[in-house]
DNA sequence: GTCTATATCGGGATAGAC
DNA sequence: GTCTATCCCGATATAGAC
């Protein structure tokens, strides 16, 4: 046990992390994340001029960093395959690492007020479009089978970030054997197909 | 335009259910419910008996309906895989036929309180070992990939959960074609194997 | 920078008339 | 069954001392 070195403004901020994670933006009191802090509701307004604030941060922050890694991700050489699937560590990576934050990102949109709503939408569509032009390269080419590349993004982006809401630290997986789970389950998908050769799949 | 022939109690809970998905469950207000629905707040409690049994009711109708399906798919005749796509069909009709209600499903239960949140997550769960079971089913049999059910049954219920966030009625594509899409992404993968026969894929 | 005290408001819920 | 009127509380935010 040492000493807490955390600025008063990053625990404030960690502390409407959690709460706002554990209890959702509305229902968590500016008492609270104050309490949690080790200071006085009041003293909040110092460091931030408003509990929307607060979650503009929170969300602003998060956003950015996972459109810059998948942005670096994207930029590398590679094949098609080979960066979808460092874009599906990257962000279970994150979702993993930041689990609090981006499960506020996934459940909260609907606080956020006027344009804070658009700027945030806006850095989600900016994400969801880095991978749909990943996506659309690999079915060009023909690695990556013919589908709808919005869809399978919007497919892809959602069961990666629900991993935020189950994935416990200390549970029966680490992070690297979700990123293989998902990673072949996105690639290869659930049915067994064995020695496919010309047949086609059961499937009308 | 012909008169509005429901019964004030479903005029309350499809207002409910509007406001509820549009603003957030402690975000909208009762005043605006009711007026939604063409009475004054107070009458609202002649109905429901708080705010709270409003949610519950709307989040436990369709966790059963959905449950309830789901039941009736895995005890028909047929192989995983017919009953797999079964499943993904039903998820998806049901989650855009009731797009707003699966939506609050889907992003409230931080708002239930006490032991309707037991409740409501009791359904969930239960449904999560149904598709769990079928997907067991699979593996042992050798039909289906060797993978982590449980986390594989993550991944189907959130992609095709997501679908209630952004799905549009009039939009792009109609639900047999968002179905489809989706069969195919977990049924294949994205990654395309032409003619694989032994050779082992690219992946690591 | 942090505190105490408080302004101000809007929310869910209730009482009781009709 | 629905209304009007209102209770009562907890919320964000502000004022001003220290």
């Amino acid at each position: 046990m040492q000493t807490d070195t955390r600025s008063v403004r990053e625990k404030i901020r960690a502390a409407a992390v959690q709460l706002f994670a554990e209890m959702g933006y509305h229902a968590a009191p500016l008492r609270d994340i104050a309490s949690l802090a080790g200071i006085q509701a009041a003293s909040i307004y110092y460091h931030y001029p408003s509990k929307q604030a607060l979650l503009v941060e929170i969300m602003d922050t998060h956003m950015r960093q996972l459109n810059a890694h998948l942005e670096k991700i994207l930029a590398q050489p590679g094949s098609v395959v080979e960066r979808l699937y460092a874009a599906i560590a990257s962000h279970i990576r994150l979702h993993t690492t930041y689990k609090a934050e981006f499960f506020i990102i996934d459940t909260e949109i609907r606080a956020l007020e006027g344009e804070n709503r658009e700027k945030i939408l806006a850095l989600r569509d900016e994400y969801e479009h880095l991978l749909q032009r990943l996506l659309q390269e690999g079915v060009e080419q023909g690695v990556l089978q013919p589908t709808d590349v919005k869809v399978a993004s919007f497919a892809v982006i959602a069961m990666c970030t629900e991993v935020a809401s189950w994935f416990r630290a200390q549970g029966r997986l680490t992070v690297q054997q979700v990123i293989d789970i998902y990673s072949q389950i996105i690639a290869q998908g659930l049915v067994r197909h064995p020695e496919r050769k010309q047949e086609e799949s059961e499937r009308t």
